[in-house]
DNA sequence: CGTCTATTTGAATGTACTCAAAAGCGGTGG
DNA sequence: CCACCGCTTTTGAGTACATTCAAATAGACG
């Protein structure tokens, strides 16, 4: 599969030798799964950190109502799995399931504790990737506060066009914390206006 | 100033031999910050990483209609700032004020990059903490969608007891997104129902 | 073509907001 | 020690944004 699609992202992170690289590669797994698969459960531990190489998947949330809740959806280039439980080895709080068929490069929990000592400008690579997410979340918390349902799709649509055209729409309505029959009054609204 | 805090919080992460303590303090300023000043102003780049040795903060963003929203409180032992102002080293979005006076530990951007090449265990100790800030950010996201306001502010007030002593009820409201008109009328419903 | 799933429609409802005003509370000064 | 000031919290009436529920329509896939 395509180990080249992983080098290459980690590469415009940090540089690694081809010794590291060969290291690296020994301890990544690389696996496919099929549209509606579940990589996480929630209840299971979270064994893999999930490099996606193709595909699609959305992380969610059930509450106590069974209702689903999208914590969040990745693709190409995307890091997915459940964080909290990976790093704890927990019972994951999350599901996360293929939209797409998909490829993966997973690493084993105990494998990336092997890899920071091994090749510790892994601890930069994730140190950085992970501050590039906490960014990101803390500003779709400030928008969750400050926008209507309206402005959260508008800036939805316009900032990640590639979703809304691989994602079905009462998805990426739970996504933006709204009901999928008020999205769909929201889209008519600016389909008129227009 | 309380240098020992920041060592000993650092310690229960990563161990510091006594010349790595002595390199990590030579990057580190300490600085008292009066109540209501601002340790960060949208529009400005963020040029500091701060941890707080005592006191307690607010960061927030403003809306185009000038409404205040808190993006997060932060106390003793916890780091604070705008994260994407301090790694991009553009302008901040957010605000950090501080509720109460203020004790900071502060690293300058640049030393910053200096300590991680100096003491690569410093990437170890950055990984974890944002790991954990971040697992910390996306289960906020989904309590936003999945509870309601008197739900949320159960939880909150269950789970950081500590915040509803020191801060004000209508930066809480802020905080969980909803009026403090409607968090009044909410704690009065909660006092009723016991 | 038929079935299953996703999207749209519309009416009734509810949760949370706006606005305005009153009450509570803590500090300060006379 | 009381009176006043500024700021925070409470109250209440009217309103709006978004939900629920039920049903119709549209789309995708075998």
């Amino acid at each position: 599969m395509n180990k080249d699609a992983l080098l290459q992202y980690i590469a415009s992170y940090i540089q690694l030798d081809p010794k590291e690289e060969e290291i690296l590669l020994t301890k990544v797994r690389f696996r496919q799964y099929l549209k509606n698969q579940f990589l996480v459960q929630a209840g299971d531990v979270s064994k893999y950190s999930n490099f996606i190489l193709k595909g699609c998947v959305k992380a969610f949330h059930l509450d106590d109502n069974g209702q689903q809740h999208i914590r969040d959806f990745a693709i190409e280039n995307w890091w997915t799995g459940d964080l909290g439980s990976f790093l704890s080895q927990e019972p994951a709080q999350y599901y996360v399931q293929c939209i797409e068929n998909c490829q993966f490069a997973q690493i084993l929990y105990e494998d990336m504790e092997e890899l920071y000592v091994l090749i510790p400008k892994m601890e930069r690579l994730f140190r950085i990737i992970i501050q590039k997410a906490y960014v990101a979340s803390q500003k779709r918390i400030t928008q969750y506060q400050s926008l209507t349902a309206k402005e959260k799709y508008t800036q939805f649509k316009d900032k990640h066009p590639q979703f809304v055209e691989r994602i079905p729409q009462y998805l990426i309505a739970s996504y933006l914390g709204i009901t999928p029959e008020f999205l769909s009054s929201i889209r008519k609204q600016i389909a008129n206006n227009e």
